[in-house]
DNA sequence: CAAGATATGTAACGTTTGTTACTGTTTTCA
DNA sequence: TGAAAACAGTAACAAACGTTACATATCTTG
């Protein structure tokens, strides 16, 4: 655990807070899949990336579900922090996209290192702020492109985060996460092929040229 | 100044904190329509809304506009702390919604009272929550609704925020804050009208029932 | 291996939204 | 006051997206 930590925030943040965070910390390593959060639950406690990548998800009343973004190493969630402090209810979902390690501090020592550690609040703030920009850039997406644009975007993203130019999911999943219906998505997905972009698999999408 | 900013921040802020705002911060009123802040420009200060709206819009390539939210008295604008603090420039442009009276406070001081004051970090945290909570909201709206909805929504929270039952805009100005044409919008509110719930005339449109 | 489940391809059609074009009315201002 | 600008109504059409239906291929499992 200590190797992890240093690894991911060993330059950000001070010894004393490192060791602080060691002994109040939970190691916890979630396989792909693993929904970490899900809207209306209470959380616990903070969540501190230090491998792999979570994916934030929005649900509406009809259980329809939209990719907000991802979370990377060395990220955490400000939605948790933000309903930690608010002791409100979770708003989003979130699930590992790939195997995933993290470090998990109860709520009650948040505060206290915001006031204590200069580099626990900028750390905070910048997350807050990264938070923020991811939101406005899946509202740019969605309010100013078309699917087409959209599908693209997501490809990309995902093959980025996962590092790999095959993305392992069907149709039905890229149409759930970009709240379409598949028929729509297998539809634009036929058409990059046919352009050269990507070869279709059962299964599978490799990606040839974005 | 001194009493607007009690009785807006009064039962918020610890006298202390209420005095150095006073020391530091800047009164300013500024007419309905005045734009406070533009994409790309950089943040000199922290507005504190004093009283009045404000209107927080984002812009795509092309120039078309999309509105995000709107603040009130006793918030803040998140998106400029992040700015503010990260050194970079406005992702968002501000305008004001009706006439409004804002102190503005030097970016220097809001790192210092977030380690000094409590009642500080609550209110930064809180408008942070807030925000997250206002894009959310708004990410809801485009991905999950038909443009009909969203006029609904538009008109309910104009009439809200301005606490009159009559808007004073064209259909092209809601073409735009919402993202749509003119066309659009005409056809849509002339359906409100025609189920009785809006009254169309010349630059104004009379809320019956919504 | 056979049967059902899952994944994909595609056609046909409906709905929503956007675009173009033209109309008439009201306002502005030289 | 008279021309131009701004505002709103509406028709006709196009594009994007969603839905239903069905066919085919592949995988899973008893």
């Amino acid at each position: 655990m200590i190797q992890e930590l240093k690894a991911s925030y060993g330059n950000l943040f001070e010894e004393e807070l490192i060791n602080n965070i060691l002994q109040v910390g939970t190691y916890k390593e979630v396989p792909a899949g693993f929904k970490l959060m899900d809207i209306g639950s209470y959380i616990k406690g903070m969540p501190l990336l230090v491998s792999g990548v979570i994916k934030i998800l929005r649900e509406d009343k009809n259980g329809d579900e939209l990719l907000l973004y991802y979370l990377e190493k060395g990220d955490t969630c400000s939605m948790t922090m933000a309903c930690c402090l608010g002791q409100t209810k979770s708003e989003i979902r979130a699930i590992a996209e790939t195997n995933t390690k993290l470090i998990i501090v109860p709520i009650q020592h948040i505060e206290l290192w915001t006031s204590k550690y200069k580099s626990w609040r900028n750390f905070v703030f910048e997350s807050y702020h990264n938070r923020l920009n991811e939101m406005l850039n899946t509202i740019d997406t969605i309010a100013f492109n078309n699917m087409d644009q959209r599908l693209l975007n997501y490809l990309k993203e995902k093959s980025r985060v996962n590092n790999n130019n095959t993305i392992h999911n069907t149709h039905q999943d890229i149409a759930y996460e970009l709240h379409s219906s598949r028929v729509v998505i297998s539809r634009l997905l036929k058409k990059l092929e046919n352009i050269g972009k990507i070869e279709l698999h059962r299964n599978y999408i490799k990606i040839k040229d974005l």
